[in-house]
DNA sequence: TCATTGTATATGTCTTCACATATACTTGTG
DNA sequence: CACAAGTATATGTGAAGACATATACAATGA
């Protein structure tokens, strides 16, 4: 299981909660490789503890919820280690889009260009955030913090990409709708999609 | 539900029993997009029916088994033309690669380079597969067509900047490497990535 | 003062997906 | 002739993920 060990990646730099986890791990520092709710959390932290590859012990307080602070055990560090070398399978190509795109074609102009438009436009705020991230992420040029930005940089190419691919598409599909309806003279059509903006977002 | 519409999407091109879909759809044309396994399909045909989607009819066969063809109903069409109007959320950023990455600190350089390198050659390998299916695909210029094919160069675009990142990530961490345990003079290094290939498989 | 936000864990339930197995007959191959 | 592969549908089971709700108290703010 993926999420067993992120889980157990961030444990082992450091004790923490299943609180912790949720809003100080995966929704920041996770964010652009794997999301993770909270009932999820809490339930595979009881199965790693259950299989030995986390502790934890309850801290008493009084104004707040207990807090269970859960430890990496030496046989959850070994277990991480293995699975990082092993190679993961890729993960499958499943994407709702590409079936909207794929079945779209009795779709109005107006329709087919808006889901394509909004697609855009999501991931243009996709790649915000992360560009967001990017900037405010530590400059160490230690083996750990290399690893930590190339995982930041994978997320940022391949919404890159995807914004270059879609304007493509929007190109693609404006040529065909201005050549099955040309436009009349004089009309200004406004079909065309605007290039990639290198510096940030259009919308 | 994706799968039930790209089920739709298809049964409004033709009428289909389960098993063609699998086989005919699903392995070949929807490979790129949507992957999906036999008893999901026919348990979604279920869902379908009883929605009132797709209707379906048994044909007897003396010597096979029965087939049972599955066709979509105008509330089918309606409910897929619906769907495909409406902009979906993006897929969430979920990738078990990112994961190693992220904590690979501690592994060894030589598994640190075979997990990347193996990704490489995996995508390369998806790339391999999504050209050959571009190369024998249907040069219409209808929409049909068109979108058709805007699909295959979504995953084929994807998986061309993957391969581009994961070589700048293996130049990166042959640096790393490089710098952490100088080679000694006279001796090759043997770590460096070579760049991708724009013609096909280097694997 | 009343409502919201933050800290903290836990459970219930549903959907989607993955994997295995059962059944049954035919055709093609070694 | 035996065995594998192809045609065809169906069920069982379990893991993973999504979403909702319950509990409990403190601090903050309108």
């Amino acid at each position: 299981m993926s999420l067993a060990h992120a889980i157990l990646g961030f444990l082992r730099e450091q004790a923490m909660t299943g609180y912790e986890l949720k809003t100080l791990c995966f929704d920041h520092d996770a964010q652009h490789f794997w999301t993770a709710d909270q009932a999820q959390i809490y339930r595979t932290l009881e199965g790693l503890e259950k299989r030995g590859h986390v502790t934890s012990r309850v801290k008493r307080q009084r104004s707040r919820p207990d807090r269970k602070v859960y430890s990496i055990t030496p046989a959850g560090v070994e277990e991480l280690d293995r699975w990082a070398a092993t190679p993961a399978p890729l993960p499958p190509l499943r994407d709702p889009f590409l079936i909207q795109l794929r079945f779209a074609d009795r779709l109005s102009d107006e329709d087919l260009l808006h889901i394509v438009r909004e697609r855009r436009s999501a991931m243009q705020q996709r790649l915000d955030i992360l560009r967001a991230r990017a900037a405010e992420e530590a400059k160490g040029a230690g083996r750990d913090a290399i690893l930590h930005r190339l995982t930041l940089g994978a997320a940022m190419s391949d919404a890159r990409s995807t914004i270059d691919w879609l304007d493509g598409a929007l190109e693609t599909l404006s040529d065909l709708i201005e050549q099955e309806h040309p436009t009349e003279p004089g009309t200004q059509s406004r079909l065309f999609a605007r290039r990639t903006d290198e510096r940030g977002s259009t919308s």
